[in-house]
DNA sequence: CTACGTGTGGCACCCCGGTACTAGGGCGAG
DNA sequence: CTCGCCCTAGTACCGGGGTGCCACACGTAG
């Protein structure tokens, strides 16, 4: 059972989102708020798994009561629902920590599903919106870092080695590295050892601590 | 009717796609590749609406397939499906062009809405790859800098398991750890052991990526 | 041709890392 | 005072990590 608070300046909004939400299994409305400031309040006395937030609103408005929420640390997800997909709502909700970014247009599966999601700890984002952000995201990202290569401490990594470290880095055991390569555990196993043993690593835990010294993986993610 | 092109180096693979869409109305698959360098010349030969692409192929892999593609400028798009997600390839195909991003395990309803979000130009991401991405995204946005000690992730944690996950974070083993901060190993498994509890971390490695990931280590200092 | 580097794979062995449980002492809040 | 949290410590267990060593295929530099 997935508990829901729902924030909308707009009572007649409101009655919609109960009217879709009430009719369907496994989630349950635990309560409402009509701002920002409301919302905060709420969460924090129900800690609902997911809070229904819109951004438009009197007083304090979505944006800064999802970056309280957020900040909070408490484990309510924040998905955000608006009318209009104007791009600087949606880069501000997610770095105000939103889970997600629905249009209210949505059909109420998309909602049921988008509410799903971010209950257990994904995210969503409406198609429409989805093209734009990875298209703005893809030019925020300056690419894969070049310089790390010419690290004199990776110079005498072979191909294979600098990847398999790479994924080292991002923490996965031998074993999920095998099938994410599709290499057997003996090999991800030769290919770990002999890159720890070159970059001077003593265990796997170092040759991520290098690996991000370097540069070879980007801090994010 | 939304014609697919299926690229994937797994015969299996292929039929299994096939199973699955050939069941359904509205779209229908007009060819198949093994490799990156045939896809690339299948669909400029065919020019399908969707091609279905892995990654991981010999030869040509998906990423470099769909860079050609898009830069082609033909008005196929790319639907990129892998196995894992790794959020190098994740990365890799957007920058690399493609319209979208879902796992192999997606269920056919899951499939089908992306194949047709793709179709008409939108983009989707898979709901569990989604999370990270925004959490990436709005990294790489400017912002108010949120510094360490303040992020959610590491509130829960005690001085004491802060201290030791610091030194965690350092490449020392657990034993070192013991006699650096004059405590017994078991003490300091227990400290590590709660702290990756709460950070969400599965292993010591993940711990270290986690501490780099919110600053409570400086990268390159 | 041979030799080498590289990527791949396998196997035996040991030990560290991580979990689960328990438990006592200190300390502040109710 | 009692409760709960934190720090401390221990034992037992086991799975994965890391090492060493071996083997084969392939391409290329010598």
């Amino acid at each position: 059972m997935t508990s829901i608070l729902i924030v909308d300046d707009q009572p007649l909004q409101r009655m919609g989102f109960r009217m879709v939400l009430e009719s369907e299994t496994g989630v349950s409305i635990v309560g409402e708020a009509e701002n920002g400031i409301e919302a905060v309040r709420r969460t924090a006395e129900l800690s609902p798994d997911v809070v229904l937030m819109d951004i438009r609103m009197p007083g304090m408005d979505g944006i800064e009561a999802t970056r309280r929420i957020t900040a909070s640390g408490g484990r309510s997800r924040v998905l955000v629902l608006t009318t209009f997909d104007l791009d600087e709502y949606v880069y501000a909700a997610l770095q105000a920590g939103a889970s997600g970014f629905l249009l209210k247009d949505a059909r109420p599966d998309e909602l049921l599903a988008g509410i799903r999601a971010v209950a257990v700890g994904d995210a969503v984002v409406a198609p429409a919106l989805t093209r734009r952000l990875l298209h703005a995201f893809a030019k925020a990202l300056p690419g894969p870092d070049r310089r790390a290569a010419e690290d004199p401490r990776l110079r005498t990594l072979t191909e294979r080695e600098l990847e398999v470290l790479r994924v080292v880095a991002t923490g996965l055991t031998n074993t999920e590295i095998a099938e994410t390569l599709h290499l057997s555990e003996s090999t991800v196993k030769t290919h770990v050892s002999r890159a720890m043993a070159k970059i001077g690593a003593r265990d796997r835990v170092q040759a991520v601590i290098i690996a991000y010294d370097v540069g070879l993986v980007d801090p994010r993610g």
